[in-house]
DNA sequence: CTGTTAGCGCCTTCAA
DNA sequence: TTGAAGGCGCTAACAG
C-alpha cells in the first residue's frame, strides 16, 4: 500500500520548501513530533534535556502551533462564547474585558457575539459559535428570548444565563440580587425625604428589566410609599430610552421628585433631557441609575447608581463554564450582589427646607 | 500493512454511534462527501437535484460544518484580527461593532485583541492571532509601537495601520486627516473671540496624539494665535488623563479661555474637573473634544467635538484587508476625514461682552 | 520516557 | 459532474 511519496505541494502558498510545522521543529531538535507535541503541551513526563532542545528549536524557528489543527486533533476548541446585547452600551465592554481576562487566565479564548436586540442577528451569532465549536457559552444579554439558544442546549454545550434559564444539567444561572441595591436606593431617597418617586424601566420583555421594576415596587411598598402608575414609564436601555422616558414624565400632571432608572444609560438620558428643559439635578429632581458604568462618576452631577459588579459577573460566568467543561460539580446558581453608590445626583426633594420652591 | 480496523473510539465524547459530520450528511443524501462539501461551498458545478438532497439532509440532521476542520483543509481561517487599545473607551466599541458587521458581510470572523496600552498584553494578543492563523490584521491602536507587529509582518500577513506604518507590500494605512477637523475647531474658537487656547494632548508616544497636537499648533499659527507652552499639557486618552490635565491647567499663572482635547474622554475628564472647582462650561471655559463618541452629545453641556467616523474607519480597514487577501490591488492609503460638530461646550470667551468677569 | 501511527473533519486534486 | 482518497497540522493511543 505504500504509495508514491508525492512531494506535498498543493496550490497552497507554501513559503519555502518545507512548512513551518511541528515536523520542522522535530527535525531541528532531533526528536519525534510526539515529543514536540508533549513539550508544547507541558506534559511533565518529557525529559528536561529534550524539552530544552525543543524549546530552543521553537524559538529559533519562531514556530507557533496552529490552533485549528490542535483543536481538530484534540477535540477541544479552547473557545468560550460570550453573547452580549449591545457592545456600544458601556456596561458591556467593561464586562467583556473582564470576561476575556479571566477566560485567558484559564486557557480559553473568547468569541464575542453582540445581538443588538435583533433575533436574526443573534441566530447568526449562535450559528457562528456552533461552527467554531465553542466549549461553553455565557449568555449575558439580560433576558433575550431563550428559545434561540435551543441549538446550543441541544448540543449539550454548557451554558450560563443571567437570572433565569431552563433547569437542566449543563446550565448555570448568575442570580443577580437586584432587590438589595434597589432597596438601598429607594431607602436612600426616602431618607432624604422623597415620597414622590418614579421609575423608568427597561423593555419589559427583558426579564432583568422586569426584575428591576419589581424590586423597585417592592422597595417602595416596604418604605410605605405610594405607587403612582403614571410615574412608571417604560423605556429601553439606551440613551434614547431615557430621553423618551423623561418626556413621558414631563407630561405627567404632577411630577415626581425622584426617579430611579433601570440602567445608567437611561439615567443619563433622563439627566440630559432634564437639563434641556431647565430641571436641575439634584435640586429639582433626584436621579438614581443602575450598573454604575465608568462614566457615571464623571457626569454632571456624578450619578448615584446601583452598582452591579462586572468583575463578579465575569468571574462567575467563566468559573461556571469551566466547572461544567471540566466536570467539577458546577453550581446551579451563582449569586451576584448589587449595592448603592451614592454620588451627587440625589439630594433632598425641592422645598424640603422652608418651602423654597423654584418658580 | 492492513491493520485491525479499530472501531474509532478514542476517549472523545461521541454522542451516538456516529458523529454528526460530513459523512453522516453524505450517507443521508446518498452522495459522496465531496458532493456535500461542494454543495456547502456553493460550487456551481453541483447538480441541482443532488444539491437539494444535500441541503435537505443538512437541515434534517441539523448539521453544522466544523470551521476548524474547514480551515485546516482549505488553509484559510476566515478570520481577521482587530487590535484596539482599550475596549472600555467608548470610541472602540463603536468601531468594533462596525468592523464586525463589515467583516461578517464579507465572510470573515473577527478576533479582538485589546492591548490596554500594555506591551506585554499586546504581545500575547498577537501570539493568539498568529495561532489562530488570522488572514489579516487591522491595528487600530492609533500608534502603539510597531516593532511588536514584526511577527505578523514577517509572516506576510496583510496589515492595516492608522496614520503610519512601514512602506511594504501587504501593508495599508488609514490616513486620518486630523488637521481638517482640528483646524475647524480652532477657527470656531477664534471666531468666537478666543485668543487663549490650550491643548490637552494624549500620550506623545502615540503617533496619533502627536498628530493631533501638531495639527492644533499649526491651526493656532494659521489663526495668528500665540502658542503658550504652559497650556500644552500632556495627558493620556482616559478620563483620568483629562482630570489630571485640567489640574495642570489650573496651576497655570494665567488660564486659557478654551481647551482643545486630544479625545473625548479627556474632554469629559476636563469638564468634570472644571465643574468640580467651580469653572462653568462654556461660560468660563470652552471645551472641544475629539472622536465624537456617543455620550458626547448627552454630556452637560453637550460636547463640541471633532468627529472621526468609526464607520469610515471600519469600512476602509476591512476593505483594505480584503483587497490584500484576495490580491485585488489594495491601495497603500485610505483617507479618513474629520470634521467639527458644534454643540454647547463652546461659546464666547468670558468677558467678551461688557467685561463681566466672574469673581 | 520516546517514537510510530492512526485519526480529527474537511477540502481538493485526480481519475472516471 | 461525481467519487475516491490523500493531505492540512496536530493529538493521543499504543508499543517499545
Amino acid at each position: 500500500m505504500t504509495r508514491a511519496r508525492t512531494l506535498k505541494s498543493r496550490q497552497k502558498s507554501k513559503q519555502d520548501s518545507s512548512t513551518l510545522d511541528i515536523h520542522a521543529v522535530a527535525r531541528k531538535a532531533n526528536v519525534s513530533i510526539a515529543t514536540v507535541s508533549r513539550t508544547i503541551n507541558r506534559i511533565p513526563t518529557v525529559n528536561a534535556k529534550l524539552a530544552k532542545r525543543v524549546w530552543a528549536a521553537i524559538d529559533e524557528l519562531d514556530y507557533v502551533p496552529d490552533t485549528q489543527a490542535r483543536a481538530l486533533g484534540s477535540g477541544r476548541s479552547g473557545m468560550l462564547g460570550l453573547v452580549v446585547s449591545e457592545i456600544t452600551n458601556p456596561f458591556f465592554p467593561e464586562l467583556i474585558q473582564r470576561f476575556e481576562d479571566v477566560a485567558i487566565e484559564n486557557g480559553y479564548e473568547i468569541l464575542i457575539s453582540s445581538t443588538n436586540y435583533d433575533p436574526k442577528r443573534m441566530e447568526l451569532g449562535i450559528q457562528r459559535l456552533l461552527q467554531r465549536k465553542v466549549e461553553g457559552v455565557a449568555i449575558l444579554t439580560f433576558g433575550l428570548e431563550q428559545p434561540l439558544f435551543q441549538k446550543l442546549a441541544d448540543r449539550k454545550i454548557p451554558l450560563v444565563f443571567v437570572d433565569v434559564g431552563p433547569d437542566r444539567p449543563g446550565i448555570s444561572l448568575l442570580k443577580i440580587d437586584y432587590a438589595h441595591g434597589i432597596r438601598q436606593g429607594v431607602q436612600h431617597l426616602a431618607a432624604l425625604g422623597h415620597r414622590k418617586i418614579g421609575f423608568v424601566s427597561g423593555p419589559m420583555a427583558l426579564h432583568s428589566a422586569q426584575s428591576r421594576s419589581t424590586a423597585f415596587l417592592k422597595a417602595l411598598d416596604e418604605c410605605g410609599i405610594e405607587v403612582r402608575p403614571e410615574w412608571q414609564v417604560e423605556g429601553d436601555h439606551t440613551l434614547g430610552g431615557g430621553i423618551r422616558g423623561m418626556e413621558r414624565i414631563l407630561d405627567c400632571s404632577s411630577r415626581p421628585s425622584a426617579l430611579v432608572c433601570s440602567n445608567d444609560m437611561i439615567a443619563i438620558g433622563v439627566l440630559h433631557k432634564a437639563y434641556h428643559v431647565g430641571i436641575r439635578v439634584p435640586s429639582d429632581l433626584s436621579i438614581i441609575g443602575f450598573d454604575d458604568i465608568q462614566i457615571a462618576k464623571v457626569m454632571f452631577p456624578p450619578l448615584t447608581s446601583v452598582q452591579m459588579s462586572r468583575i463578579d459577573l465575569a468571574n462567575a460566568a467563566v468559573k461556571a463554564l469551566k466547572a461544567h467543561i471540566e466536570g467539577n460539580n458546577p453550581l446551579r446558581e451563582y449569586k451576584i450582589d448589587t449595592h448603592l453608590v451614592v454620588r451627587q445626583s440625589t439630594d433632598y426633594p425641592p422645598g424640603a427646607f422652608g418651602e423654597k420652591k423654584p418658580s
